[in-house]
DNA sequence: ATTATTTTATTGATATGTCAATTTTTGATT
DNA sequence: AATCAAAAATTGACATATCAATAAAATAAT
């Protein structure tokens, strides 16, 4: 077979999956209850408040189903508050609560760090080069 | 917020995400029954037989954990065999079955067609690139 | 040979991903 | 207003990922 190494897409794979792996275990190490993808549905709410699921969603780039129920898991981790839209009862309205921002504040420096770790060796115009071909390889792929 | 779409590691779940989805749906729309993660094992069993679980694991990038579950699925779905490794009792002797060989030989095309379209508009020298970045990644994430 | 260590694989628990079906509510059509 | 279609979210079913704990067998150390 042609090796695996050698086919960007096992590639593609691995590094995000390493990089998760790193990421979700310095987090633990330093004590702290929360998943990467968890940080990422709090950050991206913080940031857009009064956001609807779908919205959060596609910003996190996560699935529908998926959010629901990290969503689910947030709130009973109290990192988010939920109650029904009276606007649109079709929808909730999240709030980040004081834990969900205390802990998304702990955790920044850690994440920034992760990510420079990560990059290590990298120059800055081939992580814009990587972004280019990710985007084409999206792209290709969608509907 | 740093805009998500600027952020490498988003934008590189995204992109294997969507990929996935892609060659899924095709394999589906197809009427192949097998997953992407199990045609790659199916494969790299075919390339390397007598292979045990773990170094299966190694050349696909997968858990071990995952491994014995993607197994599991594969002998129930007749395209692996397994019985017990007389010379090794904690190993199994896994064999692909004349229905794994099929379902591979048949899928072969669709699969190289899928990286095609994935990677239509990006150069080789781009691809290159996406490699070596990846690589340092990977390297920069192992302990 | 017995014990201790290592290796290989499995299993349980939890989180996420994916699709399809369904529920609830809203908005549009007639 | 009654009906119909669209939108938002949930749920069920299944596959995979991850960690930790465990079981079973092989190998090393004494």
């Amino acid at each position: 077979m042609e090796r695996l190494e050698t086919i960007n897409f096992y590639l593609l794979d691995k590094a995000i999956r390493t990089y998760r792996v790193y990421s979700q275990k310095k987090l633990r190490e330093n004590g702290f209850k929360i998943t990467v993808d968890q940080w990422l549905v709090i950050k991206v709410l913080m940031e857009n408040p009064g956001i609807s699921q779908l919205s959060l969603a596609e910003k996190a780039f996560k699935d529908n189903a998926s959010i629901t129920r990290i969503i689910e898991l947030l709130v009973k981790s109290k990192y988010l508050d939920r109650k029904v839209n009276p606007k649109d009862r079709r929808t909730s309205i999240l709030k980040v609560t004081p834990d969900g921002e205390e802990i998304i504040n702990k955790v920044q420096g850690l994440v920034l760090q992760n990510r420079k770790v990560a990059q290590t060796g990298i120059t800055i115009e081939e992580l814009e080069n990587l972004n280019i071909t990710l985007k084409k390889i999206i792209k290709n792929c969608q509907p």
